[in-house]
DNA sequence: CTCCATGCAAACACTTTGCAATCCG
DNA sequence: CGGATTGCAAAGTGTTTGCATGGAG
């Protein structure tokens, strides 16, 4: 698995220390990606593995690990912070469509923000480096109960 | 003042209560909009007007405001949540210009992403109601320090 | 053997809740 | 008056920190 090598590499290059610890949260991660984990959801699943590790560990990885640039957190506004690996420079960049009916989360690929993005260099002297991007609205399966819904009524 | 009689409109059609603490609240997020202050900020702020005012009333209002859809919170990813006023529809959906260097967050108008939600709809079968979008990059003060320093080194 | 990393519990920061007192309508 | 609203303090929640112990290099 060359994530793992690369995450020893880097542990590495920056004089951290391999432990365990470390090496079973950045698995978790790995592992769970695209579920959008958070914190606890993260120490929960390390814990059937590793039942010593304490959530202060975790939190302290997670820091780790964004720092080193291998995972990203991201927010939808429901009190966690909730993690994701990092790819690559373009997969980075996806947006999220979240369901307001069912909370569901997805992911979009990201294209046509150049333009925006280009804009607002020039109106607004504004370098852009990285954007997030949050759609909200109803997935497929709400729409059709909704839509079934409505017939009822 | 058009905005405070809507704030009395809307509190009557929903059958709430006008009360100086609510009124002191929304004020405050009326003056500052653009500003984007977090729950503790307007608490201070309302305290300097109404001292007697608990963190709890301001809490609780906020939440009214919001669900009355005359204000609405925006999460900048700094652990606080922030709020804006609601102007208009139009409005509402303005992208966020956050710069990396000193946090100054800037607004800009909202547009070409129609295209992009129509595709969504399209290619992923999810209806898009709203969107939240930030940008993450330099702002042209920090973009000309960092170029002077650049020409030091 | 030397620090860095860990586990634990206590501390934190922001927010919510329970409840008696208060005040709008 | 009666129920919604408030202030207060206590309780919650997710996260961070201090410190002695433990383990990687």
């Amino acid at each position: 698995m060359s994530v793992l090598k690369d995450f020893n590499r880097v542990l590495k290059e920056k004089g951290y220390k391999f432990t365990s610890q470390r090496q079973h949260v950045f698995e978790v991660v790995v592992e769970k990606d695209g579920e959008h984990l958070n914190s606890q959801e993260i120490y929960e699943l390390v814990r059937k593995k590793f039942p010593e590790i304490g959530v202060a560990t975790v939190y302290r990885t997670l820091a780790l690990l964004e720092e080193m640039k291998l995972i990203y957190g991201v927010d939808f506004e429901d009190g966690f912070r909730r993690y994701e690996i990092v790819k690559n420079e373009k997969e980075h960049r996806h947006h999220h469509l979240i369901c307001l009916e069912c909370g569901l989360i997805n992911e979009v690929e990201d294209d046509l923000l150049e333009t925006i993005e280009e804009d607002i260099l020039k109106k607004n002297k504004f370098k852009v480096i990285n954007h997030k991007v949050k759609f909200y609205g109803y997935c497929e399966k709400c729409m059709l109960i909704m839509e079934k819904n409505d017939k009822v009524k």
